[in-house]
DNA sequence: AATATTCCCGAGTCTTTTACTTGGTTTTCA
DNA sequence: TGAAAACCAAGTAAAAGACTCGGGAATATT
């Protein structure tokens, strides 16, 4: 589970989507400018949106972004994880058995952490950060 | 709060400091074939854990790095955070009145989610992972 | 039908960050 | 004295991030 600012641009391009849900679809083009982030960029976040099953777009005039699911079935996780590509964080592909057992024993420990920290962000859903306060 | 490779490397670092304590201080040498990274490297972020007064090191035959503190009182976060240089993920510094209030209203969201993905990390120690199983 | 608007797509480039290299100096133990 | 380690700094290579450009294809409006 990385956490850079590709992530954040999907998150709040997402919660940007949430909060307009239910009105005209939301355009990159009104995305780009909020964010202050280039056109073409956001479309090549977008497609893996698209990919990962989190958005549909529709074309034309009045056309732009909706949310593939209810908001309340997305989890910042989701987001995260279809924008950025994992390659593999621990080098030893978690197998757990990297030359010898006591020196990825550290390994291990971050895998865990990893774990809980995706767990975390599993945990919270668009739906719910747009409900604020008391986010979690 | 950035989760990145260059965090890992740390946090697994000082996990191995961590396994290690009370026996002879770790070598940077010895993490660098642990990690599969070049020492070069590890020395560049073990002088920032260093000036974060995390670690302390001892120069000489016999020497290497130790925990500066007490394991339980190092969070994962002040070890993330003293090796990547947080670039304002942001762009609008958080001042929250970017151009439009409407429009810096993600933000002011994705904000709030980083301070709980911090708080998060925050509240996990290095002692609490060591001493395993049921992390958190 | 024509046009403008939007999503869609791919290939290339620039920039920043990561990671490494090299070549040293200091301290300290044996 | 010599070797082992931390320290330091400058430069380079590789990867990821962010952007540019140049086009298509769908669709709503005129």
């Amino acid at each position: 589970m990385r956490l850079t600012t590709k992530g954040r641009y999907a998150v709040t391009a997402m919660l940007d989507l949430a909060l307009q849900e239910g009105k005209r679809p939301v355009t990159l083009q009104d995305i780009a400018v909020n964010q202050e982030i280039s056109l073409s960029y956001l479309e090549q976040l977008f497609a893996k949106l698209r990919k990962a099953g989190l958005v549909r777009g529709t074309r034309g005039p009045g056309g732009g972004y909706r949310l593939a699911k209810k908001m309340d079935s997305i989890s910042i996780a989701e987001v995260i994880s279809a924008v950025d590509e994992k390659a593999d964080m621990t080098r030893c592909g978690g197998n757990s058995d990297c030359l010898d057992g006591e020196k990825c024993l550290t390994h291990e420990l971050w895998m865990e952490l990893s774990e809980k920290i995706f767990e975390f962000l599993n945990a919270i859903t668009l739906g719910e950060l747009v409900r604020r306060p008391e986010v979690i």
